[in-house]
RNA sequence: GGGCCGUUAGCUCAGCGGUAGAGCAGUGGACUUUUAAUCCAUUGGUCGAAGGUUCAAAUCCUUCACGGCCCA
């Protein structure tokens, strides 16, 4: 690769400091840029973003490369976050770092960079960008345990254009070593995870500051009250923790988990058991369809699908229409969640994804076959 | 008024002479750049109360309290 001139994201850690090493070695011409894209309550607490910036300062001076910062947080609120919670409101399970990829690190970021006069961007991203002789094609990291295709299925042509992973075709542990060999203070320094530039929390608690607690009724779907929940936006199909509910009368001693809800009435509806019916579907409804190409494969096309990040691929077939698509999957899928992500693949290539709109799953289809008696019952059963 | 059954961790229950267990819930950790799931670990009880029998009682006896059922 001739001499580019790249901007590379230093997040701080150890993925985005092995990436701009690489580049380094590889003679590649390149500067960092640290970007703080959400302002911290600092309540209390030492400021991880601080840190982070620190780190990612020490790596620019010990490769000897001019440093950046910017502070993208208002974009981050109005691109990501005012979009993650419309959709908490409206009882989906949006995903933030999807969203964050399309409308920051490969959005704003890239346009700062170019407007820095760099022409590429490079980033610690688990993926591979390849040349089909035609188009660009986004792929998954060799190290499949850590792949982040599924994150960034938003990317297009014009991204991927001026876009690097370095390390895309290492495995985690090669990109420790190799941190480790060159004297990188964080070679070992723990994997960051929670929401990108949020980090991890308490997620009812954080939710809790921006959209309020609504207690309200935890049903089975037979209008049994089994328990209550502290606001139905709060909770994602399949969740199975923080649901409190305990041994009942005549019921089995089995975990229960969330299958459907109703935000408008503020009904929570659990059943018992990890794969219960009430949580499986066949099909899927999306919407937002995407693809890395630029266009759909086909009409109607034949993939493996993930319906969440670290999902097992599954088997299905795709049927397009406009921005909408279906997918019926070869076996029975569990809590397809609207607002989360389904991305598509032919082997290693992300094909690119779509937003799931809704599932056949029963527990999915509660809040419609729950109609005028139904509002009685959750009623009834709130002070059952 | 009489009879029977029950009262053990937050919840549902097991233990039925040798000073307590399970599942669920909760908590912590692992995994993980969403939310989950999953895995591992773990907190928690003066066994309704008071007497008595016994070397020893959650376990046997008596009384009381509170539940539930049944007969009048």
């Amino acid at each position: 690769m001739s001499a580019t001139n790249i901007l590379v994201g230093l997040s701080g850690g150890v993925d985005s400091s092995v990436a701009a090493l690489r580049l380094r070695e590889q003679g590649e011409q390149i500067a960092g840029l640290f970007m703080n894209n959400w302002e911290e309550d600092e309540r209390q607490g030492p400021c991880r973003a601080e840190d982070d910036r620190k780190d990612a300062v020490a790596l620019a001076a010990k490769l000897g490369i001019a440093f950046h910062s910017r502070n993208f947080s208002n974009e981050y609120w109005d691109q990501v976050f005012a979009h993650f919670l419309d959709e908490y409101r409206a009882g989906r399970t949006p995903n933030p770092d999807v969203l964050c990829n399309r409308e920051i690190k490969f959005k704003t970021f890239l346009d700062t960079a170019h407007s820095l006069g760099f022409s590429h961007i490079a980033t610690g991203h688990y993926a591979r960008v390849g040349w089909d002789g035609d188009t660009w094609t986004l792929l998954r990291g060799v190290d499949r345990d850590k792949d982040q295709s599924y994150f960034l299925h938003t990317l297009g042509q014009h991204q991927l254009a001026t876009t690097l992973f370095p390390i895309g075709e290492l495995a985690k542990p090669e990109v420790r070593r190799i941190a480790r060999a060159a004297g990188l203070a964080v070679h070992d320094k723990k994997d960051s995870t929670g929401i990108c530039f949020i980090g991890e929390r308490d997620f009812r608690e954080f939710l809790s500051h921006y959209i309020p607690a609504r207690p309200g009724a935890i049903v089975t779907p037979y209008g049994v009250r089994v328990g209550e929940h502290e606001g139905a936006m709060y909770y994602t199909l399949g969740q199975r923790s923080g649901l409190g509910i305990g041994g009942r009368q005549d019921m089995p001693a089995e975990p229960w988990y969330v299958v459907g809800k109703n935000v408008a009435r503020n009904v929570v509806y659990a059943v018992q058991g990890n794969a219960n019916d009430w949580l499986l579907s066949t099909r899927l409804d999306a919407d937002e369809c995407s693809w890395v190409s630029g266009s759909e494969p086909a009409a109607e096309f034949r993939c493996t699908a993930k319906t969440r990040y670290r999902q097992p691929d599954q088997d299905c077939l795709v049927t397009i229409s406009g921005p909408r698509c279906e997918v019926r999957f070869d076996a029975p899928q569990r809590a397809v969640t609207p607002g989360q992500s389904v991305v598509f693949y032919h082997d290693d290539v992300c094909l690119g994804g779509a937003t799931i709109t809704g599932s056949n799953a029963p527990g999915s289809q509660l809040c419609e076959v729950m109609p005028a008696d139904g509002e009685q019952q959750c009623g009834e059963v709130a002070h059952a």
